[in-house]
DNA sequence: GAGTTTTACTGAAAGTCATTCGGTAAAGTT
DNA sequence: AACTTTACCGAATGACTTTCAGTAAAACTC
């Protein structure tokens, strides 16, 4: 119980590692676990970091490194470029959907998050838009992103026998409407699409 | 600590004192903390829940009875319907800013939700659109307000120094946007007019 | 290359929490 | 009036987060 040859812990193992254990769990995370994971005693993990809360964050770091700011590609249509954005974020938050619930609210460490802005920014701003439209253009399609992260986990609507009575326009709608992972899906292109159309809207003619 | 004269608990009590706790306390909710706001021991609660879980759909069920099925008018042009449900929809969490990172993962009680979709999917429907984007429209709509009531939450982006060299047209972006509640009101405004705007976009002319 | 400091871990312990269960006396039922 | 059910309390259990005093290897210093 010395001190190791080689160090067994770092930030980003301990990142990647809850990341995966999080999400084999559906949401749940216990530092017992993930010491378990690694090999180590609980408390060597504060170390590397302060806390529970700082471990989510590296989760979510990691999902940012996992997506890559090179994911997406700013030389095309602001639209094309701006679609590939969301979807490329979006898809980093699928690959994990078990984590989801505990990283939907937790902050991304301000390097990550500038770079990511930055780049979206200058995509906007480029394309048209004025200073003070850019921030609330990039909030409202990050928040629709999240809340459809959020979505890939949310309950199935069940239809039972009640539903079919009391609510018969809700059960013709469901049953034009697949159940499985395909409806979160569904739900964000048409959400997409119809953001992007609305922001190209906004443009000067 | 006999039984009392008339009860000190119920699912409606224990819903509303959570729901105000969790906003003071920022997202934070203990038994402990629950029962005492209650006047009664921790181990009571357990006679009307079956749990923390359970208690937290229960905060979730009172917003929505706060935000009331009649908070929005579904006689009017669709748009207009759907504007009011989403503001209506929102502001509900708006009223809990604290509580939202634990409702906002929480499942809603069928029945709920149900009568919420049911009337939105009226909407919809008698609007045009087909039975197979009616639940697209709505999920995606939905997911919109979830994310933008963790929005409201985020922390603020802040701009130091390395920003202002390594960013320039994020600094540049964010001296243009308001840094207190109206930065996450605006990009809602945005947001959801972009939608609406997109939605249109779908129907047969 | 011996001595010092730093580093990366362990193990035990403290404090908090969610949850369960047996007890108790009032309320409701017959 | 006897019986059952109800709505609480108090104590106990087990899991979890976090802190802290060791410990010995690694890394640095002269």
């Amino acid at each position: 119980m010395p001190r190791p040859r080689t160090p067994l812990l770092d930030r980003r193992r301990i990142g990647t590692a809850a990341l995966r254990l999080a999400d084999e769990q559906g949401g749940v995370l216990t530092i017992p676990a993930l010491a378990r994971e690694l090999g180590v005693a609980p408390s060597a993990l504060y170390h590397h970091v302060s806390g529970r809360g700082e471990i989510i964050s590296l989760m979510r770091e990691e999902l940012a490194l996992e997506t890559g700011p090179d994911d997406w590609n700013s030389s095309q249509p602001w639209e094309q470029a701006l679609e590939e954005w969301a979807r490329s974020y979006r898809k980093a938050f699928a690959a994990h959907p078990g984590a989801v619930p505990l990283l939907a609210t937790a902050p991304l460490a301000e390097p990550f998050m500038h770079a990511m802005y930055e780049k979206v920014a200058e995509l906007l701003l480029t394309a048209g838009f004025t200073a003070s439209q850019v921030m609330p253009l990039i909030n409202a399609l990050e928040s629709f992103v999240l809340g459809s992260a959020l979505d890939l986990v949310a309950p199935p609507v069940m239809v039972s026998d009640v539903t079919r009575e009391t609510a018969p326009h809700l059960t013709a709608v469901l049953d034009d409407t697949p159940t499985d992972h395909r409806r979160a899906e569904l739900a964000f292109d048409v959400g997409l699409g119809a953001l992007i159309t609305g922001f190209r809207a906004l443009l000067p003619r």
